[in-house]
DNA sequence: GATCTAGGTCGAACCGATTCGGCGAACCGG
DNA sequence: CCGGTTCGCCGAATCGGTTCGACCTAGATC
C-alpha cells in the first residue's frame, strides 16, 4: 500500500501522485481525481518514515518532561495538555520523552536520532545540561523556563520573581509584618531549579523593602510534606501570620495543618501564592493566587518553536508572565497569634 | 553525518559500520573498535527515519488520551506517567495523540501512517470508533479499558463493577439503606463511557441484592459540580447517608458540599470510592476506597503491547483488577438525617 | 594437497517517499 | 509552417539506513 501501488492502479507514475497530493506541481483536474479515487479505495497515507527522510523533517517535536515518577505539578500538567493541544492543531505529532536519573538515553535518542524537528523543554535548571545539549545538536528548542543566561535561548516562563514579591507586598499591606516562603522541594532547589530560586530572590527583596521578617523553607511536592513543613513553622516561628508560596501540590496539607493548629484561613492566618488557576479555584477555601496562565504560555511555546524550526537564525524571543493577582480570601488583615 | 561519513572515515564499507552497530554478523575486533572512534569522535547516531523505514518498525508506541482541554483524572495521570515510564525502560518512545472531536487528525495520522508499532489507547467507550478503526488497520493495541465486546481485543481495566458492589456492601453492612452513587459526568455516560455504565451496573446489582434505597446522580468532572451535585442529592433525598463514587476529581467538591450542610465525614455521612491511591491518601480526610494500581496496569499494558508487537496473532490476553477497598475512615456506622 | 568451513568484508538492492531535469504535445504569434 | 512557451507527466536520483549474496582468506579435515 505505497506511493508506487497508487500510481500503478491510477496508471501514473509515482512522481505523479505525490504531485497530485502535494500540490507542488500542477496536475490536471481528470488525474488528480483518479488518483484521488484510488488513494480513497485503498486508504492510503504516505508513510512517514519516508517521508521524514527525504524531507529532512519529521513533522514532531519533542517534549520533555520530568522523570514521571515524579508526580507533575497541575501547572505542568496544564503545559502539557497545552502543548499537546497546540501542537495536534498545527498537525504536529508531540514525542514525550521524561528525562532525568534513569531516562537519560531517552532524552538522547530525541535529540540525537532527528526523531524530532524541534523540542520543548520544561522544568529548567539554572544550569542546565540538556539546554547545553540541545544547543550544541543544532536542534531548534524553546524553553518552558530559562537558565540563568537566559538571553541566548528563546523560552517562555512565569515571573516568579514579581509575583512572588508582589505576594510579599500584597500580604505586607494587609499589615502582615511575619512571612514565610515556602518553596518547592530542598532536592531541586539545591538542583539548581529556577522557580525555587527567583521566588526566594523575590522574597528576599520583598522582604528587605517592606523591613519584614521572612523565613524561608523547602517543601517536598505532596500535601503529606506540606502538612509537616507548616507544622514546623508554625511551631518554630510562633510569629508567623501569612504564607506565600509557589508550592501547588503541598497547599492542601498546608491548609490541614492550620486546621489542626485551630488557626482559621484568613482570620487567623494568610495564605497566598502561584499557582495554576484550576487548582486555585477548586482548594477550600479558593487560594489568592497569581494564576499562571498555562493555556497561553504552552500555546505560545508551540508557536514560537514553530518559528524557530522555519527560521533558526532568527533572534530568540522571550516571554514572561506576570498574571495580577486573584484575590480569592485566604488573605485578610494580620492579626498576630497566640 | 551519515553512516557512510563513517564508513569512509574508518576506512570500510558502509554495511560493515551497520553490522558493527548492530553485531547482527561478526565485526573484527580491531576494525570495530576502529569505526567506534570515529562514531564517538563525529557523536554519530543512526537516523531514525532511515532506519524505520527499512526496518518497518519506528520503536515508538502511539499513548492515545482524552482530549487535552478536558483535564485527566488523577487516575488517567498515573496511567500516562506509568505508560510513558515503562515505554522509557523498554527503549521505546511515545507519541502522544489527543483523540476526540477536533483531534481527529491526529488520531488518523498515528494510526494510519505507520508512525508507530502499535497503540494504547485510554479512555474507551463501550462502542468506540476507534478501536474498529485500529482493528481493521492490523495496528497492535492495548486497551486501558474495554469496549463491550472485550474478548477479541487485548487489555488491562479496573473492575468497576465488582469494586462499587463492594463499596455498596461495605457500606451497607455499616447499615447504610440509602446510598447513592455518584458517577462521572451526563455526556460520558451517555457517550457510553464504560466505566461509568459498569459502576452502574455494580451498583444496581449490589442495591438489589441488599435490597437497599439507591440513587443514581452524574456529576461532572470537576469539584464545583461534585458541591452543586451533593447540594442537590442531599435536599432531594434526606434519606440518604452515604455516597458511592468513581469520580475523583469531584471529591473535593463532595466534601465541601457536605461540611456545609453542617455532615461530619465519617460521623454523620459515608463516603467509599475508587480512586487513585496517591488522590484518597491526600485527601483531608483520607478516602476509603479501592486504590487502582496504575503502576501495575500501566506497565502490562505496555507489556502486553510490546508482546503483541512481536507477535501479533498471539491470543487476547485480559488483566482485570479488583483492588481491595481501603479503609481509610471516611465510612462508618450509619446514622439517620434530620 | 584438495576440500570444507567459518570469519570478515564488500557491493548492491531495497524500504517509500520527494524532487529535479527533461520530453512530448498542444498552443501561440508571426 | 516554424520556433518558442506552457502544460502535464515521466524517469531517475536521492535521503540514510539494513540486509543479502558473494568473495577472499585462513585454518581445519581427511
Amino acid at each position: 500500500m505505497n506511493i508506487g501501488e497508487i500510481a500503478r492502479r491510477a496508471g501514473v507514475a509515482r512522481s505523479t501522485v505525490s504531485y497530485a497530493l502535494t500540490g507542488k506541481r500542477p496536475v490536471s483536474e481528470e488525474t488528480r481525481q483518479r488518483i484521488q479515487a484510488v488513494i480513497e479505495e485503498l486508504n492510503y497515507r504516505p508513510n512517514a518514515a519516508a517521508r521524514a527522510l527525504k524531507e529532512g523533517r519529521t513533522r514532531t517535536i519533542g517534549l520533555v518532561i520530568p522523570p514521571a515518577s515524579r508526580r507533575l505539578t497541575d501547572m505542568q500538567l496544564g503545559f502539557v495538555a497545552t502543548v499537546v493541544d497546540a501542537a495536534a492543531r498545527a498537525d504536529l505529532d508531540v514525542l514525550l520523552s521524561p528525562s532525568g536519573g534513569e531516562h537519560e538515553r531517552s532524552f538522547e535518542r530525541v535529540v540525537t536520532g532527528r526523531r524530532v524537528d524541534g523540542v520543548i523543554l520544561m522544568e529548567i535548571r539554572l544550569e542546565d545540561d540538556r539546554v547545553t545539549r540541545l544547543r550544541q545538536s543544532g536542534l531548534p528548542f524553546v524553553g518552558i523556563g530559562r537558565t540563568s543566561h537566559p538571553e541566548d535561548m528563546t523560552w517562555v516562563d512565569v515571573d516568579y520573581e514579581t509575583l512572588i514579591s508582589q505576594c510579599v507586598h500584597h500580604l505586607a499591606d494587609l499589615g502582615h509584618r511575619n512571612i514565610a516562603l515556602v518553596n518547592r522541594s530542598a532536592e531541586l532547589v539545591a538542583a539548581g531549579y529556577g522557580p525555587g530560586h527567583r521566588a526566594q530572590a523575590g522574597f528576599t527583596r520583598a522582604v528587605a523593602q517592606r523591613d519584614l521578617h521572612g523565613v524561608h523553607a523547602c517543601c517536598a511536592d505532596d500535601a503529606q510534606a506540606g502538612l509537616s513543613c507548616v507544622e514546623r513553622l508554625l511551631a518554630e516561628h510562633p510569629e508567623l501570620t501569612a504564607i506565600a508560596t509557589i508550592n501547588e501540590t503541598a497547599i492542601t496539607g498546608m491548609y490541614r495543618a492550620l486546621a489542626q493548629a485551630g488557626l482559621a484561613v484568613p482570620k487567623d492566618f494568610s495564605i497566598a501564592g502561584v499557582a495554576a488557576q484550576n487548582l486555585a479555584e477548586n482548594l477550600d477555601p479558593p487560594l489568592t493566587s497569581a494564576d499562571v496562565p498555562t493555556i497561553e504560555l504552552g500555546a505560545r511555546a508551540v508557536e514560537l518553536l514553530i518559528q524557530r524550526i522555519a527560521d533558526p537564525g532568527s533572534p530568540h524571543r522571550h516571554l514572561l508572565a506576570a498574571p495580577p493577582i486573584s484575590l480569592r480570601g485566604t488573605t485578610g488583615p494580620a492579626r498576630p497569634r497566640a
